[in-house]
DNA sequence: TCGGCGACTGACTGGCCAGTCAGTCGTCCA
DNA sequence: TGGACGACTGACTGGCCAGTCAGTCGCCGA
């Protein structure tokens, strides 16, 4: 087997083995097994368990930075920032075992407790989902799949706490509950066809539609519009 | 120092080194060396490291369980979906400590990885963040705070893939990119006053606000609405 | 045919740390 | 006064595992 090869081989066995063991519980010796090499071997081609790791992540971040266009505003801007979604999403789902580990809380920790903590989250959902049904009953709630609107919810609850749980200053704590508030009952696109439900929207100041979108670290030039 | 004083300062060092550390980079030693006491004096209180970590994660989950209130459809739903985000919220950022460690994607990595993998998030959220605002002076994003809208679209984005990729089944990725725009694009709930910037709303079928929202495990009764 | 080389091997070591336990110390009855 | 008891101590051990390195193996060119 080629240099390349066996590298390759045992980038895969380690994308295997961290995803189902996380990074912590991930030995070398597993790596190896899986990849049917010995220990030492794994050293020729890696100095460390580490590497081999920062190796998998830097390749997932430069798939995702490298599929995202910056949104040209002078053209369909709903299809590019669906293109842009749509790109995240594949990259991410394409290597699950790698996203299961980068976004799993608590990766690390022994796995009972990543199953205490999950069931406590999918309890919470489950909880939220329930409620959003009977708002849709009651017509307070957009109709569609509500167990995505909880899973939504959930995802910016947390990313808004954590944000300001890192962060030297954190926000006034009653804004941050506006502001949530204020995004679930409006998000913040103002493009496209009118809301899930409602008739016709007040169709926004100017008509010529202009975009943006994400683009990770390797950004695109082109800033054309007149600001 | 009481047997009572001694449990709760081990575990408030416990929670600083948690939250310093991480889980798997906590010693025993350093909870011990924080609270002063000799290490055989721990296993006196816990029976061993992980112990006091589920005490601790299971004392949050508590206080946020029980903070939050089934919604009473009949009275103000606007305030009491607002009451619960607020209780959510404050649960989590009085104990920053422990919702780092619960929060923080990849917790338990070398601190290099979580620098690593942060600026890589940071870097994301800024560009979108850079779009958002570009999108402002254009009409087609809605005013307010760019940095939260680009903080929300990121943590629904995440649970979403994390979600897809830890189910068994996944959902149709062309459903998963739609689902997502139409979130971004008009939110959810249909209640409260219109939409940040749009003029009057076309008003949802039944005026008598109905509710919903979160109640994690602990539960509490009340389900008289009318389905 | 030999020796040089590159790929690979796996037993071994060194460090780390969770958890143990024999022993100290002060206090409070009897 | 002594001895029983509960709280606490910290040196020590046992297991685990990342990383090492002396050595094997097969191939190729001289």
């Amino acid at each position: 087997m080629g240099k390349i090869e066996r590298r390759k081989e045992l980038m895969r066995a380690a994308r295997e083995v961290f995803s189902t063991k996380g990074y912590h519980d991930a030995k070398v010796d597993d790596i190896v097994a899986l990849a049917k090499v010995a220990k030492g071997t794994f050293y020729l081609y890696f100095a460390d368990k580490r590497s081999i790791f920062v190796e998998l992540v830097g390749t997932l971040f430069q798939r995702i930075g490298a599929a995202v266009l910056k949104v040209d505003p002078r053209s369909d801007v709903e299809e590019q920032v669906k293109h842009n979604i749509r790109a995240i999403v594949a990259a991410l789902l394409d290597d699950p075992a790698l996203t299961k580990i980068l976004f799993s809380y608590a990766a690390g920790l022994d796995p009972a407790f990543v199953t205490a903590i999950r069931s406590f989250y999918d309890g919470s959902r489950a909880m939220l989902e329930a409620s959003l049904i009977e708002g849709q009953t009651l017509g307070i709630v957009a109709p569609g799949d509500a167990r995505l609107f909880a899973t939504f919810t959930l995802g910016a609850l947390k990313e808004l706490v954590f944000e300001n749980v890192t962060a030297e200053k954190a926000m006034p704590r009653e804004e941050i509950v506006n502001e949530l508030f204020a995004f679930l009952q409006g998000g913040y696109l103002r493009i496209g066809p009118p809301l899930r439900e409602s008739g016709p929207p007040p169709a926004p100041p100017p008509p010529t539609t202009k975009a943006k979108k994400k683009a990770p670290p390797a950004a695109k030039k082109k800033t054309t519009p007149g600001r």
